[in-house]
DNA sequence: AAGGTGACTCAGG
DNA sequence: GCCTGAGCCACCT
């Protein structure tokens, strides 16, 4: 039961980040930590992992502002499809302005 | 119970 | 900017 609250939480957080916009694992897991006192970076990749496939997981990228290495390409072309900021390079993610601000479900 | 693992993060060199 | 080491949380063997 909670650890459903916790999934369902973590994928309205991912879901709710708008497109050309991106969240950190960080971001997510406080954002859902705000109400579920549990879970961190660790735990919203794992539930991502699991059901990364019913929600715009290419949006959520670590601090470093990098999608996960295991579908990296693929995720940078839907960013870079969405319009999202990416830098020069175009292998990650400008956070700089990509980033976008906590938004909880429950709040 | 103990140790290893992972779609992570932060600090230091 | 890149690599290392330590910290972190939940899960599996």
């Amino acid at each position: 039961m909670v650890d459903e609250e916790y999934v369902e939480s973590v994928l309205d957080v991912v879901e709710t980040i708008p497109p050309g916009s991106v969240m950190t694992y960080g971001d997510v897991a406080e954002a859902v930590g705000r109400v579920l006192r549990r879970g961190g970076p660790r735990q919203v990749g794992t539930v991502l992992r699991e059901t990364g496939g019913a929600v715009p997981w290419w949006r959520v990228v670590n601090a470093q502002g990098s999608p996960p290495a295991h579908h990296l390409s693929r995720a940078l072309g839907l960013l870079r499809e969405e319009g999202c900021p990416l830098t020069p390079d175009g292998s990650k993610v400008h956070l700089r302005s990509a980033r976008v601000p906590v938004d909880v479900p429950g709040v």
